[in-house]
DNA sequence: CATATCACTTACTTTAGGGTAAGTACTTGT
DNA sequence: ACAAGTACTTACCCTAAAGTAAGTGATATG
């Protein structure tokens, strides 16, 4: 996975960011351009790769599968795999990820909100 | 401002996340490293440009500046200046700013429980 | 008359994230 | 023997976001 310079003032203001800001740490986490969006298929049931991957039809594959091992690194989706030819493998929501609805609802809300000019 | 080449990929598929996902959206106007914090210090009350900066060492001139400029056009914060030299600028969240505090709330809530390891 | 203050600008460089295109492993079906 | 299907990998390129450092304008103050 693409290596970081970790001595660079970026990466010491994110983590500073990260490391102070609640906030932050969560766009950390679903930041990437396409984790909102597989997070909401996945919210309705587990889905395979394959599936996603039509779900998304203009995601690349290096795309998909670079956000769903953050996501997974990071404890909001889990992945199971059965040992068969061809892989079936399927990817869902764990209890965190499934803990964040609420505050992804509250997101979506607000964006709808103001998108159609309320407030 | 930084320039854009509106004909790439990145953001064609950025246009394509923030239109279909309002997830995405409030992303698109939250996601500088410093916005949140910058909210946060505005959402105790107006502050001046000065304020700012000394409120959080860590930004650059530019970097605030730009993210408030940013946050400006999206109307998420007011800008009044005084016709006065030494200028006098005051930056306060607009309606919509203040609309979105149950959200970051929210956001700030499951950070805080997954950084602590809940669920 | 030189310096300080405030709120910015501007030109240039670096880096992380995203994109493209091709390849891999393993087995079943034709 | 060859293609098809599934779930990835890998090597390389491009762009937007972030950072660095210096400069601007208008006035007041010593």
């Amino acid at each position: 996975m693409a290596k970081i310079k970790e001595s660079s003032t970026i990466q010491e203001n994110k983590q500073y960011a990260i490391q102070k800001c609640p906030v932050s740490y969560v766009m950390e986490m679903i930041g990437g351009y396409w984790k909102p969006i597989i997070i909401y298929h996945l919210s309705s049931g587990d889905k395979r790769y394959n599936e996603l991957k039509k779900a998304i039809p203009a995601v690349t594959e290096k795309m998909l599968i670079q956000h769903l091992k953050q996501l997974e690194a990071d404890g909001l989706v889990v992945r199971e795999s059965k040992p068969v030819v061809p892989p079936f493998v399927t990817y869902r929501l764990s209890s965190a990820g499934r803990g964040m609805m609420p505050m992804i609802n509250a997101m979506a809300e607000w964006g709808l909100d103001h998108m159609k000019g309320k407030f």
